[in-house]
DNA sequence: AACCTTCGGGGTAACGTTTACCCGTAGGCT
DNA sequence: AGCCTACGGGTAAACGTTACCCCGAAGGTT
């Protein structure tokens, strides 16, 4: 029933090796050879087995990509330019999903290697060190966002959320706001961390005080509930950054709901720049972390790392992108 | 260097079959031999090779999931459903996307026959049923959104647009509006067709005259340009019924920018109920199709049909159900 | 003319599992 | 006591490719 090779190279006269050849392009056959092969593939509808393949040549060709949760916005863009690039490359791509489940993250790692993988890039913070030396003892190369320094079998992928969150509070300092905001995510995540101390910093440099800091987790809820919040503070800040978009429009509705207009009685940032904050009601200003850069350098890094002679890692910087849109403005007239 | 099963069995005093049987819980291995045995396997570090086993089972446990693009907001959801039913069920599951190009599907699919999959959940409209056919007769089993009725290895999965759509006139119709226009999207996918005359048929049904019909196509730009239309038109339409939500939101985008309000000067409503819609400002009045029971559904097609003793598809449906929200409102008074 | 290379192609061990089979032992039954 | 069954576990042949090594012929070199 099952089409092989050999059925293959019986029926085209050849044999088993030349037919393997031909389908691997390995320069070896020749010309006339060759067309016939690929006539009689053809004819019989005869598809490779890839797990023979894959074992036989002990090399998947394969990379995987490991992202927290495939419904938040941010990662499908990631994953698909991973993947463009991950193919021209001449790799198969494997997805999993950790859904935010540390306990998960073992699983699909596990996953990852019985596929034999050349490289997985981890997209997501919920994972151990550990299991990524694991996989890098393992000669599998990993690319992760700002996890660990470089090492061997291991890339670091920079994203520059610092200077992000800087040009947010400066642009909105140049357009005269000095009462600023801040909507934060969950505490536990470096980057986002990382945006809130950003964010302390820069307004202080500009001789601003710092806050108030709401908290937030992230989602459309907690940046509502934070934007309520805000519309009831005395004095009012006239400006709100949020430590990602989805927040950032749920502060936007907590607004408007309280009867606050934005930005004309107050201006609201975003952070990501997901679909979402440009078809958004008014749309958001916000920073793009260029996504496609992003999955693009994964890709890149495990192909430099799987195929160089010394597999010791380097790191990758992200650039970010301000986005101005509609819902900063000047402060309101006092 | 690499582990194999043989490592472990002589690293364990028992043979690769024992082993083997641990690792599947075929239950034929005493009790004490089975906890040394993944004793043996915890401290080594024994990973199994998936590819070898698939080639020595002729079984690979993997079905396959193929949508149009990961980026359209739609998919996320009902990949994460499927993929958590399959899962379950003991499948593991390999994503593929067409990128709404028809040639990239014959490449999808014959990773899927490389792979040998038992099953493949077609989301797309963009492939062939010739190719459908090709994968059902490799016994591979097929879910597909009504692209064709149930035949062997092929089930069909119904989504009802029809009474989505229905329900959607109906509402605006008992708020009073009697001037409804209708936003298309491409006129090639039968899902916007049977939306589109479900739309006429349900106005003649309410002795209202259709139109006018505007066209779009299923983005936000599509549906802006649209709302700039529809704000000049005269009469104008009181309400606008959008094929999906990105249009609707272009559509209220196009209106806003115009000096319409929405809903007291005009309703809108979309189809779909993508997260966008929920968060959008204003929240929209739209469709849901469930999106979590598709993917459950699609994947258990796929285990019905590739484990039945007669693998003749069947027919599933998919309800849908009435989102009110924000941007459907009583008609403004004249 | 003898030799060397290159080219096209064949033969056949791997690759790491699973899965028939097969076998020995222990216990229950008549 | 003899027989049968169930159980635990071993042996080894697949599974469908690839990759290495081999060979013969053709053509080029000296």
């Amino acid at each position: 029933m099952k089409l092989t090779i050999r059925d293959v190279a019986s029926a085209a006269g050849v044999s088993t090796a030349t037919v393997s050849n031909v389908l691997n392009k390995t320069g070896k056959v020749g010309r006339r050879t060759q067309i016939l092969v690929l006539a009689t593939v053809k004819k019989l509808g005869y598809v490779a087995n890839a797990h023979a393949r894959n074992l036989a040549s002990g090399d998947s060709r394969t990379v995987g990509i490991i992202v927290s949760d495939i419904e938040n916005p941010f990662f499908p863009e990631v994953i698909k330019s991973f993947e463009t690039r991950a193919r021209q490359l001449g790799y198969e791509v494997i997805l999993s999903d950790t859904n935010y489940d540390p306990r998960r993250t073992r699983e699909v790692a596990e996953r990852m290697m019985e596929h034999n993988v050349r490289g997985v890039a981890v997209m997501t913070s919920e994972i151990s060190l550990r299991l990524i030396h694991e996989l890098a003892a393992r000669k599998i190369a990993v690319a992760f966002l700002d996890l660990a320094p470089p090492r061997t079998f291991m890339s670091n992928i920079r994203i520059d959320y610092v200077s992000g969150v800087e040009r947010i509070v400066e642009h909105l300092y140049g357009l005269g706001h000095r009462r600023i905001a801040f909507v934060a995510g969950r505490a536990k995540l470096k980057s986002n961390n990382e945006r809130q101390e950003a964010y302390e910093k820069t307004m202080l440099r500009l001789d601003l005080v710092p806050g108030p800091v709401l908290s937030g987790d992230l989602r459309f809820e907690g940046g509502l509930a934070a934007g309520l919040a805000i519309a009831k503070l005395a004095p009012r800040p006239t400006a709100v950054v949020a430590v990602n978009d989805l927040t950032a429009i749920g502060v936007i509705k907590g607004l408007t709901k309280s009867g606050c207009r934005v930005p004309q009685d107050i201006s609201v940032t975003g952070f990501d720049n997901i679909r979402l904050s440009e078809y958004s009601n008014p749309s958001i200003t916000t920073v793009d972390v260029h996504r496609d850069t992003l999955g693009q350098t994964a890709a890149n890094a495990l192909h430099e790392l799987s195929s160089a002679v010394d597999p010791y890692g380097r790191e990758y910087q992200i650039s970010v992108e301000l986005i101005l849109r509609d819902s900063s403005g000047p402060p309101p007239a006092e």
